[in-house]
DNA sequence: ACTCAGCGCTTACGGTATATACAGTTGCGG
DNA sequence: CCGCAACTGTATATACCGTAAGCGCTGAGT
């Protein structure tokens, strides 16, 4: 606990401090000079219970595991890294690469932010995990967190909003693209289909209970693959605020 | 396990099947006969599960704890659910009532929509543990998920758009009213104060690296109330299905 | 050469979900 | 009315999990 610089108060045992993690995430641990070489890093853990994560996903990834996949105990990790939680923030800034150059999409705020929602879409298609993963509290958030979001809202600053409604456009956004890879996270395919047999037998049971519905599922709604999820919400959203734009 | 009705083949002893899973959401469960009186019920079991998330979280909701709750045995809850999985699917449905008349709140699609995305917000956040609880896999939908459902597919109905289109508009409004809740859920009042200290630290630290980000940040879009999220968000999408509707 | 910070290990604790076996209770069929 | 079969709740046990505490060894700075 805070074995870090200076005596600290230490106060309150548990309860890790911000600071602490925080400078795990920028790199800013000064390596020590006395006893044994270490053997590991925080960023090569990280990077172990990432292809993990990748390969079967977030709920087996433990510090047990983590640590067999270097050969050592569990409990070496806890020289690295406070604990679990400070892990997964690790594992998140390690999957964000630096953020994709914008302006190589285009020069309006259009193009470039729809290339941004791209990308983000791509490194969630990657790692499914980071959906997990950061619903799980803390939001320390570290420097290619902070870059995506500055990337992003870079791209706004032609549009003349304000800088709220630049915010709000981001959150916009970076929520959408979220939730929709939520939702398709979920209904990988086969299980799409089956969830839609039984899903309508049982609308066949409770035929007049959920008409709209039983009409979508019938014209094929649901399986219907010729529009793309997230270009069809995304030119939703850029039409709104293109609107919005008009309109000021 | 598999003690349903008929002997079942039973030939993955894991794996619990969907059938007993949606049994149990539509509460199709034919009560016994010849032993003892169950004193319990999924129902009741699924809401006092719900009264202890909302008190405490959903992190602390162990089947300890809520069979404790009864002044029974852990075990005993397995007589009447399968396991946690389903239990919480029991109490995603328990906190989705009945999903309101959107014909009182107006008469076109977009007030009716609007006013679906708000009931919807409100229920999130009544129970903020309904994000984590949805984020894990599943996604069974009972009948009050269902209803929710329907009703957003029929206010969209005299648009005019092709069910696809209806489709994919719910998703991104659905979607939108989700990852909004989440991200407010995530910086709570003081948390966020909290947070915008350390991190204009830290860009003050590395002052040229996020320019746009520490110029929004200067201007108080982090912190300025006077845009509501969930309205905004709204709108421009509102705005955007009108385009599209328009277009047609 | 000595010291001691830092590393990795072992052990242990309290928590989780849940499988299995058992004892008590109830109602139906004979 | 009796006994069996079904059903209840419980106790016990397994296999995990995160992590606190303490021990012995390594190896660089003094």
């Amino acid at each position: 606990m805070a074995r870090a610089a200076k005596p600290r108060e230490n106060k309150d045992k548990k309860a890790r401090d911000l600071p602490t993690g925080i400078a795990l995430l920028w790199g800013e641990q000064d390596q020590p000079a006395r006893g044994p070489k270490p053997r590991l890093t925080p960023q090569r853990i990280a990077e172990a219970a990432v292809t993990l994560a990748d390969a079967e996903g977030l709920e087996s990834v433990s510090m047990n595991k983590v640590a067999a996949g270097f050969g050592v105990s569990a409990m070496a990790l806890y020289r690295y890294v406070p604990g679990k939680a400070e892990l997964v923030e690790l594992m998140v800034e390690a999957v964000l690469a630096e953020p994709p150059d914008l302006s190589a999409a285009g020069s309006g705020w259009r193009p470039r932010l729809s290339a941004w929602a791209h990308c983000q879409w791509g490194v969630y298609q990657a790692h499914p995990w980071l959906l997990a993963a950061t619903a799980m509290r803390r939001q320390i958030m570290g420097p290619h967190q902070l870059a995506w979001m500055d990337a992003a809202l870079a791209a706004l600053e032609p549009t003349g909003l304000t800088s709220g409604q630049r915010h709000q456009v981001f959150l916009l956004i970076a929520g959408q693209v979220r939730s929709l890879a939520q939702q398709l996270a979920d209904f990988d395919e086969d299980h799409n289909r089956e969830w839609g047999r039984l899903t309508s037998e049982l609308l066949n049971r409770h035929s007049n209970r959920f008409p709209a519905l039983t009409k979508a599922i019938a014209d094929g709604a649901f399986t219907s693959t010729e529009l793309d999820p997230l270009d069809f919400g995304l030119d939703r959203i850029l039409d709104g605020v293109q609107v919005l734009i008009d309109r000021a």
